[in-house]
DNA sequence: CAGTCGCAAATTTGATCATATTCTAGGGTC
DNA sequence: GACCCTAGAATATGATCAAATTTGCGACTG
């Protein structure tokens, strides 16, 4: 296991190559997320085999992943979307989410090395650059690049993997949410929380993440909820 | 565009005929689950299509859904095998389930029918008698059923698929705790939460639940825990 | 006479298989 | 002991079959 002294590579065409089933994955986990297909919209196979130019194997291999983690949903004969949330599912992945957050913050604030704070601090920053521009699409993707690097510095890859995987299911909301309100009022809470993980306060950086994730989830709620439907 | 109120459905010859990846899906996951497939045992996709008398492509969706779901684990290079629990994933399933099982516990009160009590208490006779006589496959299999029925009767379909997802990672675990202990000391508190449950107590089920999870995934981190290995 | 409903053909899409290619691993040789 | 060679397994492609949705045509009804 251990015995990796020198590896023979003979050819130094790549050392690195993700499988293609690999890379289609990650791409259309990415479309997915930041809101590139929106829910409700479907999702063909010979579609993406166009689409991302690659052959039939691969994407069907990433979409049956994507279903798996709730990112699609498999509509009883053959036909798979980008689910569309309810009040009830937002409900569940808020009180999921609590539960989830709050434990990653705090786990994350305990391993917290200086690398993982200035990594913190550059995407926040980013962030608030793609905020007071006005760019939809980077601050969805400088959020959730906050948010998965937090998990990733929790060392606790089976939560880690229910936290990102509820971000799968209401990432496609998000920036239908997000593309009706405006990034003005968008609520930031990341301030907080880097200042108790600099402290070493995992209590206060647990709460931190719970507000934040709160604040967010309520936008999604209020506007996704069918009080005042219009179409 | 909106206009599928009524499917009609001319034949019912087979009501509705499950794809062939489905059907391996269903196969291997209970294999897995019920512990027919060890822990640190390697999966190979042409070992699968002899042993289950499949094509290539189907089995390999279904192996990639169980990645996704956490029930396999991807080696790196090309290698797929059971994973084996660390002392840490443990910790993490216990925290996770416990917010889980309990909230799952007291929806399912609160929505219960005679009917769902009916199919609880049955199920709950059945594992008594597979403990009585010992039969450990029959008892982990009427155990997940019961409290699959559970996460079915609380109606929270994330929360649910989270809780599966996570019996699908201490599955394997838990047939070799069982194997090494034995069935007499299996703890039951099915009766206090089925109690609570006809009592409508949602409170006392959320306890019952969580109660009945702790004592075994405490066995669990008991036997897996490398505090005196032997092997 | 026009509009609508229903049946059926056609197209689109998903499922499966056989096969070629590539990469990893293990054993043999220098 | 290190390097190469072979074998086996996984990855990826394209073709083919089956199913379902859509659409078009015709008949019936108001």
């Amino acid at each position: 296991m251990d015995g990796n002294a020198q590896k023979v590579i003979g050819k130094e065409t790549g050392s690195a190559r993700p499988p293609a089933h690999e890379l289609i994955y990650r791409k259309l986990r990415e479309q997915i997320l930041f809101g590139e297909i929106a829910p409700g919209q479907p999702v063909t196979i010979q579609g993406l085999t166009e689409r991302l130019e690659a052959g039939m194997t691969p994407v069907r291999e990433a979409i049956r992943r994507l279903i798996a983690e709730g990112a699609l949903d498999f509509q009883g004969n053959r036909r798979v979307i980008v689910p569309l949330l309810t009040a009830e599912n937002i409900a569940e992945i808020i009180y999921a989410r609590q539960w989830l957050e709050s434990d990653l913050g705090a786990r994350a604030t305990q391993r917290a090395t200086p690398a993982d704070l200035a990594d913190l601090t550059r995407l926040d920053a980013a962030l608030d650059q793609a905020i007071s521009r006005g760019d939809l699409q980077a601050y969805l993707e400088y959020n959730y690049r906050f948010h998965a690097r937090i998990y990733q510095m929790a060392d606790a890859p089976i939560l880690a993997s229910m936290a990102e995987g509820l971000w799968l299911r209401f990432g496609p909301s998000l920036r239908v949410v997000c593309g009706r309100l405006g990034t003005q009022n968008l609520p930031d809470l990341h301030k907080d929380l880097l200042a108790a993980m600099r402290a070493g306060d995992a209590e206060a950086a647990a709460r931190a993440c719970q507000q934040d994730m709160l604040q967010g989830m309520e936008q999604v709620r209020g506007v996704l909820t069918p009080n005042a439907v219009s179409d």
